[in-house]
DNA sequence: CTAATAGTTAACCGATTGGTTAACTATTCT
DNA sequence: AGAATAGTTAACCAATCGGTTAACTATTAG
């Protein structure tokens, strides 16, 4: 899916949103707890839960007035795909721009 | 570097931008062959190539009235290492909420 | 010199972002 | 019932995004 892919890039760009995946990691936790090390509000914080839900990569479970959030990696592991694709072709690409101007000056002179 | 993978992701969650750096991932490109594959404007391709610049995604090396663009995948390898440093953690916690909401009831009722 | 080519810059537009404060809903505790 | 707790929703704000068209600069070709 391509459209996935913005909207999981677009999540990881924001600092607090990253800390809170990595938070997440250690386990489920509660939007207070995820809250706690930051400095900005708590709807801030509902803010970047809410766009994280929309990209997928956390899953909400309300238990009673508390709303227990879990990591889903998913879309996390096709990011890390896509990069690992590009890394795969890229490592093959190291012939340098002056290489490359200079193939294309004698191509000129011969035309 | 903490900004830089904001600028980094951020770069990457437009679809327009992600072709143009698998496109150089074939080798450098001047700017009109970047723009040539994309309905938009070529002033949209222009910033979306300054973009990738500020980002540190893309060299620009000016050669006439032609600008050559090449990939600078630094960003993304930092990027992948990020990611790749959350895989590491997320493939340990397998464990479900369910079993941990299963093990906060326990506790509440050992108060 | 003039015309064409390569590309940027400027000014504008509507939508989205990341934050705020205030008010609200829902649940739990006493 | 009343108070505290957990969290969302609403309304607002300034900044950024992704796009446009129009105008501009710089280089090359005829």
């Amino acid at each position: 899916m391509e459209i996935a892919l913005n909207r999981t890039f677009a999540a990881l760009s924001d600092p607090t949103r990253r800390a809170i995946l990595s938070t997440l990691l250690k386990g489920p936790a509660k939007v207070t707890q995820l809250a706690k090390p930051f400095k900005v509000s708590l709807p801030a914080i509902s803010k970047h839960i809410r766009y994280l839900e929309k990209a997928g990569l956390l899953n909400r479970t309300k238990n009673g007035r508390e709303h227990w959030c879990q990591l889903n990696p998913g879309p996390m592991d096709e990011a890390l795909g896509w990069l690992n694709n590009q890394k795969q072709f890229w490592e093959n690409t190291l012939d340098s721009l002056e290489q490359f101007l200079e193939i294309q000056k004698k191509e000129k002179k011969n035309e």
